[in-house]
RNA sequence: GGCGCCAUCGUCUAACGGUUAGGACGUCAGGUUUUCAUCCUGGUAAUCGGGGUUCGAUUCCCCGUGGCGUCACCA
């Protein structure tokens, strides 16, 4: 069996797209569980789409993601990616970027011009936006007349002399039944007439994506191609391209696409569809990897949690669907939570920094700065911790200097508002009989809990108001894990403040 | 509209043609000596419709319906 080689290929857009990370993942994986390569192509073809920088900022999402190319180009200095730390391209297949391969694609254009399988053509675009006009007020199908088709020699000669500019466009077969393969769909019959001559080689000399993407695949040896399933109909007309050239189709693989909750197609303007976005709001490479792996695959058992590593060993083509599914956020939240409950603190604290640096500046204690203080508070949000971004929020009252919230929060449940003052002020003598040296959520514990069981005293009816006082929330970690990160004297202050109103 | 892809709980999905149609997320209920969260236990909920083939269809075939994609010198 011949080597197994995958792409990933990218228009620099300047942003990785969410749907485009499953697609490298597969196409990682595909390579990776057979011992195969990855290989980067810079498909920028499309001049107007063209983003500055987009090529960087790609691999460096990619290299955050973790996945790691084998073969590339080398405009990633700077990068993180060893492979192409030095600005360089790697691997023996180069160039890497469609724009730099423009005489290779030249080169068998003309092959097939020459073949009498495809031909140049001197129409303008206004005749053709007026036949497609035309076309679709007789509500026939747009499509190109083939007028350049069958030109005589020597009018295609008169016209090059002119400088006429002209595009190449592939002869398509008039009628005949294309069957193109799908590794998991099967065979997908279409047919040849109601196929267009495409074009194969814009004017500017640029090929289009659909020439450039066979020139490439063949040339470089891909094994796999896998894209999306946007991309069915025009398979045909890759399939009749490599059929000209009488090359072997590399195996063809079609994802399913991911929807957005209403069923329609993930797109920008519904809310986050770049991977950078996800990360900006917390979200780990590990969970995106693993909820873009279980959209479109499935594994044997009923474990659902892989490192990439582990989907690396578990991935099999067969096991992959073809059903489009609907991107669930909850359960990438899930995931994303889950894999921050497993996180070492020390990680996580670095990860939160970030978002915790608004929370620094609101109070004028010096001692909430320390990284010590820092990491006792994460610790006591890990578990509720969906996504990184939510620790601000969640530990605003460990840095305030100055609590501020109603004073009805203090009564629990059924307890009357008078029991609220008494019962706080038996709290704070019995915080301030604890040693500062044994200032320890085990003997705050002890301490409080120990008392109110043997006078037999409700504990929510303390508890609660103590937790309150301490961080003015409805919600928040306990009141004993609380006053210990927080420290007796802004505990007892927080206390007292809350017992005098 | 032409062409094409797809169709199992709300969502992601599993099920050599034979299962009480399984798991996960969500949701609901209970427990984990105070809230929230975590964790545990339990519940809820699905094979789009109609024809075939078969002793037997979620599974194979056809038709319908629905959803989606695509019809450029964009990818």
């Amino acid at each position: 069996m011949s080597r197994i080689r995958t792409r990933f290929a990218p228009s620099p857009t300047g942003f990785l797209h969410i749907g485009s990370l499953r697609t490298v993942l597969f196409a990682y994986l595909i390579a990776k569980s057979n011992d195969g390569d990855l290989i980067l192509r810079i498909e920028d073809t499309d001049q107007s789409r063209k983003v500055k920088g987009a090529k960087k900022s790609l691999t460096n999402i990619l290299d955050w993601i973790g996945i790691k190319f084998d073969e590339g180009p080398g405009i990633i200095r700077g990068a993180t990616n060893a492979a192409h730390a030095n600005g360089e391209d790697v691997g023996d297949f180069g160039p890497y970027v469609q724009t730099e391969r423009l005489d290779i694609y030249k080169k068998y254009a003309d092959q097939l011009i020459n073949e009498g399988k495809a031909y140049r053509c001197f129409c303008t675009p206004e005749r053709l936006a007026k036949m497609r006009e035309d076309q679709q007020a007789k509500k026939l199908p747009p499509r190109y007349d083939r007028r350049c088709r069958d030109l005589g020699q020597n009018e295609i000669e008169k016209n090059l002399k002119n400088n006429k500019p002209f595009v190449i466009r592939q002869k398509m077969p008039k009628t005949a039944e294309v069957i193109a393969h799908d590794e998991l769909r099967g065979d997908i019959k279409f047919e040849s007439s109601d196929l267009e001559d495409h074009v194969l080689i814009k004017s500017s000399g640029i090929p289009t994506y659909q020439f450039a993407n066979v020139v490439d695949d063949h040339t470089m040896e891909i094994s796999h191609v896998l894209r999306g399933e946007e991309w069915i109909p025009s398979f045909p007309k890759n399939i009749l391209l490599y059929k000209a050239f009488a090359w072997t189709p590399p195996k063809f693989i079609h994802m399913p696409l991911t929807l957005n909750k209403g069923g329609g197609k993930l797109s920008k303007r519904q809310g986050d569809v770049s991977v950078e976005d996800y990360k900006k709001k917390g979200y780990l490479p590990e969970a995106l990897i693993n909820f873009s792996a279980l959209s479109g695959w499935h594994p044997k058992g009923d474990n659902e949690i892989f490192s990439l590593s582990e989907l690396v060993g578990e991935f099999k083509i067969k096991d992959m669907g073809i059903s489009p599914s609907v991107f669930d956020i909850e359960k990438l939240d899930y995931l994303n939570g889950y894999y921050i409950r497993k996180m070492e603190i020390e990680k996580l604290v670095g990860l939160c920094m970030p978002f915790l640096e608004k929370n620094l500046s609101k109070t004028t204690d010096n001692r909430p700065q320390t990284t010590e203080y820092i990491k006792k508070v994460v610790a006591l949000e890990q578990e509720r911790l969906k996504r990184l971004d939510e620790i601000g929020d969640l530990t605003e009252f460990f840095f305030l200097d100055k609590l501020d919230y109603p004073a009805e929060l203090l009564v629990w449940k059924k307890m009357e508002a008078s029991e609220v003052k008494p019962n706080l002020e038996l709290i704070i003598k019995l915080l301030e009989k604890i040693p500062d040296k044994n200032w320890t959520d085990d003997s705050i514990e002890e301490g409080i809990i120990s008392y109110l069981k043997a006078k037999d005293l409700k504990l929510g009816n303390y508890l609660w108001p103590m937790r309150v006082a301490l961080t003015g929330r409805q919600a928040s970690p306990g009141p004993f894990e609380v006053a210990e990160v927080l420290g007796k004297d802004v505990s007892l202050k927080r206390l007292k403040s809350a017992s005098i109103k």
